[in-house]
DNA sequence: TTAAAGTGTGAAACGCGTTTCAGAGCAAGC
DNA sequence: GCTTGCTCTGAAACGCGTTTCACACTTTAA
């Protein structure tokens, strides 16, 4: 094997002096540093990087928590993180977890193992009095935990749905739904808690059947908007937490010939291309954003402020 | 620090021991393992990977390299990836290039560095000479490399192609364009040369402004879709290898009230649930599934046979 | 001319789990 | 009774780069 032991004797130096060369230290003669230099040449020597790992304590690598791969939106956060990881010369490890409690306390015991440096949770499924013991400064939520002491970037989601909704009333809005992702994690949550303080305030009733869960894709909204269609009190507007959901429901309006926003108007929130491309009314959500920030708070040493990213409405043809 | 030694001290046995109780090697008293483990308890100890991927020279995970991060169709390829790589331990470590060479080779030498023991290439910027040195039986291309010692999976892009323009001339269509992601790399390489045989075959004329590049998301087919109508001569059919695409063709063909498919019919690629949504004919391109077979590929020993998936045809409304 | 500061280098320890090898103890087979 | 053949265990070597510490030599400052 051609080792670092292997080079320093073929050059002639000490086992120091190589991995000064290698590492850019200074105090080292040129003619030394060339000598080395030559052995790595001749010897076509390559670093083991799992020994560096070990020595440094640390692997310059983050893992991301995340349920699915083939969702824009986990897509978006991802390319905002690694984007910013590879800025600082740090890669990505990929845990998907369907939502799998175990799955997701795996990485967390990767974590605990030193196979990665850091954790952000995009999503996360296991309770946080579950994950306590595990949460150091090097994890990172894309929500908003209380814990005042824990890493964390987030979307003002109960503001979000409580402007929706106000955008809604002043179009004459009243009778109002709400499709979501799921019903529990703490970003879903804020979104029902704004939906249901706004109509609170406004006055005006909720019906839980005019609440839609497990919304995640197009066919989810197709199924949303046939759901809806059958329905003998339907809602005038729907509040759609996903483009890709919402394109779904205008899709299937309009093979049903269900007029956007006549019969239905849906305010949407992403503001994916597909928004603009469909005309969909949409919040946009600075998805991307909220990967390259988790990445920084990482690096963030200080314990520092949490970063809350607000979402910002484009008005289209479907509300 | 609490390690393996200080386990084996507190135990009262030899680190041996310890690793064999840790590792689940037969032949180790039930006395034994059971100090081994009540030590383990109560040292807290937890294992450090990066000495163990040192000691054992591999570290079960894989890289993955791909462009871009936030489209389907590497959402859905990593989704493979992901799902084959979970259920033999392994896990996914993202090489995201933008495209950029130097990226794609960083990749390969933290191969090299045993950071990762092996790496499935999605999509390929550096030429195959440049990257011969590097190539191992650990390696997995997801294209039709001509080296048939290299370890490959591949959709029938050529194949694909041509029947999707027999299609086309079944349908009446003679002029017809093609919208394509890049020029370069195998795999867009094999669709143009299955235009241009299928064209030649069929005697009919392919004209160079009917070719259209660089194409990726939404936005991209809506500039097509632009570009088309305003087009002195235009083709009366578009093959577009990408739904995303499509449905930015389709979305902006509804603004402007071109009728799909009288003054233009698309025939697409994916078969994403967008086309289903959209009522976008498509090609089911089963990118899942490069995914899934890339990753047996890197498991497999024996140099193995390529894999070669199909296309298969949804007609739906826009041919 | 000293003392202080900087330059240059190597031995050895460190991070830590795995694996090989030798050997002891014990049961089964002939 | 003796030979195989397990079962069980520990010392030591191995994988390999980094870092500390001691030390020598050369400059610069006083």
């Amino acid at each position: 094997m051609t080792n670092i032991r292997s080079i320093a004797k073929l050059a002639g130096v000490s086992v120091s002096t190589v991995s000064r060369v290698l590492n850019d230290h200074p105090y080292v003669k040129e003619e030394k540093r060339r000598k080395v230099l030559d052995a790595v040449e001749q010897l076509n020597y390559i670093k083991n990087a799992n020994a560096v790992h070990l020595s440094k304590g640390k692997t310059y690598s983050i893992g991301v928590i995340l349920p699915y791969l083939n969702l824009p939106y986990f897509g978006e956060i991802l390319q905002g993180i690694a984007g910013e990881a590879l800025k600082h010369g740090y890669h990505l490890q990929l845990f998907q977890t369907d939502y799998d409690r175990g799955a997701e306390l795996d990485a967390f015991h990767r974590l605990q193992m030193k196979e990665v440096d850091g954790l952000i949770l995009t999503s996360r499924s296991n309770s946080l009095d579950a994950l306590a013991s595990f949460i150091c400064p090097n994890v990172v939520f894309c929500e908003n935990v209380y814990d005042p002491t824990y890493k964390k970037v987030f979307i003002d989601h109960y503001q979000g749905i409580r402007s929706g909704l106000q955008y809604l009333y002043s179009k004459g809005h009243s009778r109002i739904g709400l499709c979501l992702h799921r019903t529990f994690g703490t970003n879903s949550e804020e979104r029902i808690r704004g939906f249901f303080d706004s109509a609170e305030a406004a006055g005006h009733p909720v019906r839980e059947e005019w609440i839609f869960n497990d919304c995640y894709d197009l066919q989810d909204g197709r199924d949303v908007l046939s759901a809806w269609d059958q329905m003998e009190e339907k809602p005038s507007a729907l509040i759609v937490t996903s483009d890709q959901v919402s394109a779904g429901m205008v899709a299937e309006a309009g093979k049903r010939s269900i007029r956007i926003p006549d019969d239905l108007a849906i305010l949407s929130f992403d503001n994916h291309p597909l928004a603009d491309a469909l005309d969909i009314t949409s919040f946009e959500v600075p998805i991307r954003k909220v990967g390259e920030e988790a990445f920084k708070l990482f690096l963030e040493t200080e314990h520092p402020d949490p970063v809350i990213l607000n979402t910002k409405l484009f008005e289209r043809g479907t509300v």
